[in-house]
DNA sequence: AGCTGGTCCTGATGGC
DNA sequence: TGCCATCAGGACCAGC
């Protein structure tokens, strides 16, 4: 379940087993994600070999010397892989199957808010896509710092929270994140994100920075289990300072956490240490 | 019935 | 008036 983290221990996760692979078919089960997913999608990738599979913000991209397989989780979306002897019949919601030499990898998506499309190199480089083009720097390039935020919030009125969650300052922090870094930072989520100061944006980069790659760190430990159809287990978190923890003791000085809806999303926060 | 990890799209608003 | 960027809300779904 994918925010920037879910979508990196995925890639690592799938990673072994697919690159330097060649695609021998793929199975369109059920092409109704976001967009439909390509029902030729066989014929642009079968015979041909998956040079590197990469990360753009919580995109998936499998990279081949003709094109790029775009593929984004959504709110439910799950990669799974099997030896190709040991694989289950599809259950429900397994959409798409990418069957390789020795394993088959696997896309799950109840919620169906995930996409599987394909853009041919002859269209331009996959950094063009309309789907990539906006996005925001990436939370672990060196450019991302404290002046970056500092310039690229200046004239965003809206709320940190709500700025951040769009991801075209920075990619990667979704809901849960986002509340988790803000407290880090003790900033309010509320806090009209042109008016942080400097000092704020530093410590607000850096707390983005911590939260994601902590989770990336934890998440690894699940990584065995995930990639071994063992069950549903490539969901972790990081012990929430202040998700879901709503009228619980802050963890730092114990006033009761807070919940409010910002965007219709549910936001965390602890009235004391964030201002 | 009302929540839930994402994000694209539309239409409204405000600045130049 | 037009052209921007920004912003809020709706939309897409199944499962609990």
């Amino acid at each position: 379940m994918p925010e920037l983290p879910e979508v990196e221990v995925t890639r690592r996760g799938l990673a072994p087993f697919v690159e330097g692979r060649t695609v021998e078919a793929v199975v369109v089960r059920d092409a109704r994600l976001r967009w439909p997913v390509p029902r030729d999608l066989g014929r642009s990738v079968a015979g041909c070999r998956v040079e590197a599979l990469e990360r753009r913000g919580k995109y998936l991209l499998w990279r081949f010397g003709h094109g790029t397989l775009i593929s984004h989780l959504g709110m439910s979306g799950i990669w799974r892989v099997w030896p190709r002897e040991a694989a289950p019949p599809p259950q429900r919601h397994d959409h798409v199957d990418i069957i390789l030499a020795t394993h088959i990898v696997r896309l799950n998506d109840p919620r169906r808010f995930g996409a599987l499309l394909w853009h041919p190199t002859m269209a331009g480089p996959v950094q063009g896509h309309a789907l990539l083009a906006g996005l925001g720097i990436e939370p672990f390039d060196p450019g991302f710092d404290g002046a970056l935020l500092y310039r690229e919030t200046r004239r965003r009125a809206a709320a940190i929270k709500q700025v951040l969650l769009t991801g075209d300052i920075v990619v990667g922090v979704g809901n849960i994140y986002a509340s988790e870094a803000l407290f880090r930072a003790g900033i309010h989520p509320r806090a009209s994100a042109r008016r942080l100061g400097r000092q704020r944006c530093d410590r607000l980069a850096g707390a983005v920075r911590e939260v994601l790659s902590e989770a990336i760190g934890v998440g690894g430990s699940t990584l065995r289990d995930f990639v071994s159809a063992a069950g549903d287990e490539g969901y972790f978190m990081l012990e929430a300072n202040v998700y879901e923890r709503a009228g619980l003791p802050c963890r730092r000085c114990s006033t009761p956490i807070r919940r409010i809806v910002q965007g219709q999303r549910a936001t965390y926060y602890c009235p004391r240490c964030q201002r």
